[in-house]
DNA sequence: AGAATCCGGTGACAAATGTCATCCGCTTGG
DNA sequence: CCAAGCGGATGACATTTGTCACCGGATTCT
């Protein structure tokens, strides 16, 4: 409409990435370094060094994995907004799951992206993103919608356990429960879940995103 | 040495690579496209699709990821060799996983890279492999030949479906064999694993890569 | 203050799981 | 030919798991 804006909105666009494997970290940013309008000015090998970059150098939008040592990037977006920070946020993961989106969502991200998507779209997304549009594959927002997860905080721990091999005595004992309770917690979650065993509840549980 | 050598070896690196995930190929790609001597001249998203592609164009080097639809990496490494074509393999995988490493050797793999690695270790380990080295972690390669994997066929098949959540009734028809059957297997499995049960055994063996 | 919940816990019981010793039929190698 | 092995099956047993009904204290709602 008028120049000074068509000078903001034509200027590149300032990213900042965080992603742990080093490979794709390097490779996601050669591929936003080619797009003349794009300029990665910081790279984050996990959640808490991404938060710094963030704060420190306040990009126009801030890509981030999910899964990454020390801190998520759920709770790295979420740390960022608590900041008042400006950036705007794009979640970048290779799980279609409804729990993490509508956790991205409550923690204030613009967009939800899947690895698997076309690799020009990323860019699309940033410029999109950047221009205060959100970037949500449609379906996936509607799943995340419309099944809340049923567990409770006890359950999601217990099922968590017992899904990397531990018995129920173990779990008792690491959360300071008694035997029977954890039966009782797992009961729960397994017919909640619709599944006839605890190895399937946890990965259904999974798959959801509901850890 | 001479003029015509030279222009061999100085000539650019032609590469194929395979890998599911949409947005990481195109950054991949990107990545190496920016080194001014490799040029990727073909692109698929399963192994399926990467076999037709290098028996095809015949590229100097094929860089592959491990688990992808349709056909794994290490299928598709298998087959290309087996074809006795020329090019060199590259996996280039998430995992660190022993058994992966030694079926990938196996297969005739040339290079086994992690995704965790620095980005710019991707185009070198590329030209290496191109002038005939190996490239290979030296502490995986040394544990992946010290810890051969102990599971037999079975034990590896009920094992698997076990990790599913299947009970011993299912994985014994899903197979043919008889309940009890099922669980001497699995027993067998949790002991060689040093396991406390099947789920932990099914745990290890995957992060050992004898699925 | 009383009722309704929530969080943990108990006890009991059926079903599934893990472990062993043993057995059968079939190669395979002396 | 016969012994040794191997894949698979049985039967029996102790342990773990999944389910349920029910108890007690603390919180919350009214």
């Amino acid at each position: 409409m008028n120049p000074t804006v068509s000078k903001t909105s034509r200027s590149t666009v300032r990213v900042v990435i965080a992603e742990d494997q080093g490979m794709v970290l390097g490779a996601l940013a050669a591929l936003l370094e080619i797009e003349g309008d794009i300029s990665v000015i910081a790279r984050a090998r996990n959640g808490k060094e991404a938060v710094q970059a963030v704060l420190h150098h306040k990009p126009d939008v801030f890509i981030t994995d999910i899964e990454m040592p020390e801190m998520t990037g759920l709770e790295a977006a979420a740390e960022i907004k608590r900041q008042r920070c400006a950036t705007r946020v794009i979640i970048l993961t290779t799980f279609a799951r409804a729990g993490y989106l509508r956790r991205a969502l409550d923690a204030g991200a613009s967009g939800y992206l899947l690895k698997d998507m076309r690799a020009e779209e990323l860019a699309e997304a940033v410029r999109r993103v950047h221009r205060g549009l959100r970037v949500v594959d449609p379906e996936l927002a509607a799943e995340a919608w419309s099944e809340p997860d049923p567990l409770t905080d006890r359950e999601r721990q217990v099922l968590r356990l017992a899904g990397e091999g531990m018995s129920s005595g173990d779990i008792a004992t690491n959360l300071g429960l008694s035997e029977g309770t954890v039966r009782n917690y797992l009961s729960e979650a397994i017919s909640k879940l619709g599944a006839a065993n605890r190895v399937e509840a946890a990965r259904i549980a999974r798959t959801k995103g509901w850890l």
